[in-house]
DNA sequence: GTCTATACTGGGATAGAC
DNA sequence: GTCTATCCCAGTATAGAC
């Protein structure tokens, strides 16, 4: 299933805004300004003019700011989620499905959905305790997945060091390939960067 | 040469300031409120408060809320770049000096200066352009030093991927440890913790 | 569902006395 | 070097018309 798909049973089952609707392109729109300038320098000024619209319009979509923030957020861990599933199921072994975990993983960091996980990553300290909660509990299916092929690859002695440490520094590279990997800027490939990854770990 | 002497020479020649000075003071102030809420939610009237004084008076030492920004990461890396010096002095190989590169970097950001090692990854973008490229200019020599002992251990063979950009993955993974790894709370030690990204490696 | 107008608040920064 | 007082602006959010 390729990532359009995903995309588009997402939004049948409502769980994600389809990006040519009103919320959707908000949404869009918001992620890409909160990634490039933070969430408090961007002002719902901003954000409204952005899509097209006068700030006090915005309040019809969204109580307040800082929802607007949580909902970018909620709906990145749902598309990826189900994006990282999907990835993992045509994967037979521990080695390819940890493989198509960073891939995925680097595709969601540097791709299309980028600035939304980006956001993710930079603004936690932006939202409210009582968002925190939420949005917490939908990243725990998240980080399942990659536990159980990195306690996998533990067993099999490919991998020396703890699974849970490995994913937080896993989680901690990737990320930060945010801040100087440039996909269209020549040089190093998403898959080449991959096999990068693969090959610090001794995996490949 | 450990640490506190560092400090000492490097207050001696003026590279960083004494943290009794009423501006070490306010640095330190700064660096673990914008660490706790982030640059952009610590109004100056919190700094102020934090040492005892008016915010009016803040102005009095530093022209703008920026320059506070600023002042913060240019000692932090001042500071961490003579310690990454001193901890590398003693190692022979490559190996052992990548291992003390590592556990000294996890030392500075979990330790004693950490709140200022955070704020120097996560603020980035709060710091005006101009700011940026000053402090750019000092963060090369520090990385200078990451890079000349992976160039050495790929060449001996004991690292599979290309040093920079695994310079740039343990970047990530050291800085994201900030988030998430309690020295204090049992469990991992640092020594641990230390061991655990070399074992990543496969260079245990 | 968007507009205009505006209320209200809090932030950065300044001036001048002490 | 700190205080008090205050300016000025920008930011979030609301109200009510269309």
């Amino acid at each position: 299933m390729n990532q359009e798909k995903i995309l588009q049973s997402l939004i049948a089952d409502n769980l994600v805004s389809a990006s040519d609707s009103a919320r959707g392109r908000l949404l869009r729109e918001a992620a890409r300004l909160f990634r490039e300038k933070g969430y408090e320098r961007t002002t719902v000024r901003d954000l409204a003019a952005a899509v097209g619209i006068q700030s006090g319009s915005l309040f019809h979509h969204f109580r307040t700011k800082e929802e607007i923030l949580k909902a970018v957020m909620v709906e990145t861990i749902r598309l990826n989620t189900a994006v990282m599933q999907a990835a993992m199921s045509k994967a037979t072994s521990n080695r390819e499905k940890l493989r198509a975990l960073i891939s995925a993983e680097l595709e969601s960091i540097n791709g299309q959905t980028g600035e939304a996980m980006a956001v993710l990553v930079f603004e936690w300290r932006s939202l409210s305790e009582a968002s925190r909660a939420e949005v917490l509990k939908l990243r725990d299916i998240y980080e399942a997945l990659w536990l159980d092929v990195l306690r996998g690859l533990k067993e099999e002695g490919a991998l020396k060091a703890d699974p849970f440490v490995v994913r937080r520094m896993l989680t901690g590279a990737l990320s930060w390939t945010v801040t100087w990997y440039r996909p269209d800027r020549g040089g190093l490939t998403q898959d080449g960067l991959t096999d990068q990854v693969v090959a610090m770990l001794g995996l490949s």
